[in-house]
DNA sequence: AACACTGTGTAATAATATAACATTAATATA
DNA sequence: TATATTAATGTTATATTATTACACAGTGTT
């Protein structure tokens, strides 16, 4: 744990979002979000919005770009969001985040024909998952 | 040319809506395509998602998820679209498709920590483009 | 105090996508 | 040829996802 590096404390409306997500099996949809709090007093569209775009920058939470879906980040090492990749079950539609140190090494360290790298990106492979497979 | 693989002929709207796209420099979104092609008799969104759709199952488009558009393949061998790689410039949201044998063969051979392998994905990546850095 | 910055609350609306139903065209097979 | 089947079309309505615009509150500076 860097010091220089503090936590970033979330506010109210963030962390009643990320609480949320975090505790959801499966990714959820903005609107699903906005549905399961407003009994916490989030009442409107933009303010889900608004703490998702907060907690996609710090990394706190991914969006599922395939699916208009956010999943906490179980990437402890991801403390910024910008390389990102995911398994999604095309059947049951679970999504797990893939940490695996070979493929982030090659993506980081790829470059295209004109010889550019990229620090960002966002990967998702699609299958069946073990249950689904059957 | 395998004759087994039979070129997709495409229908009335299918072919005015991929001639669009593909005619087009950077990626088109639904609603834009719908206001070009409504001089053609094209009317309502739905007739333009069902080509979109089609298109992209048969892989002469791609959609780019994180931008909700569309983009013609340049891509040959992309029959179908199970494979694909993108860049995409953050500030003039120019979009190109990767094809990079070494990528699409370190792709298609991921396993994860389950062994389990992947034959679809689709990767984007961000940075800026040559002219965007200067 | 004045300013900048971030977050909040609210209403309205924009942008993206699909459901449901009726019809027509194309293909296949009896 | 007839008829069954599948794929595509046309149309209306509606669902889902996301942003604009404006007013205001808290915090930390200068």
């Amino acid at each position: 744990m860097n010091k220089m590096q503090k936590e970033h404390a979330l506010t109210k409306n963030q962390q009643i979002i990320f609480d949320l997500i975090d505790k959801s099996p499966e990714p959820m949809k903005a609107y699903s979000i906005l549905f399961n709090v407003q009994k916490k007093g989030i009442k409107a569209p933009l303010q889900v919005y608004r703490a998702l775009d907060k907690l996609v920058e710090i990394g706190k939470i991914h969006k599922i770009e395939s699916r208009n879906a956010f999943i906490a980040c179980h990437n402890s090492s991801c403390q910024v969001a910008k390389a990102t990749a995911f398994s999604i079950c095309e059947i049951c539609e679970k999504v797990t985040e893939i940490s695996s140190a070979g493929l982030s090494k090659y993506l980081a360290n790829f470059k295209d024909k004109d010889g550019m790298k990229y620090s960002k990106y966002n990967l998702e492979f699609f299958g069946l998952c073990k249950k689904c497979r059957t």
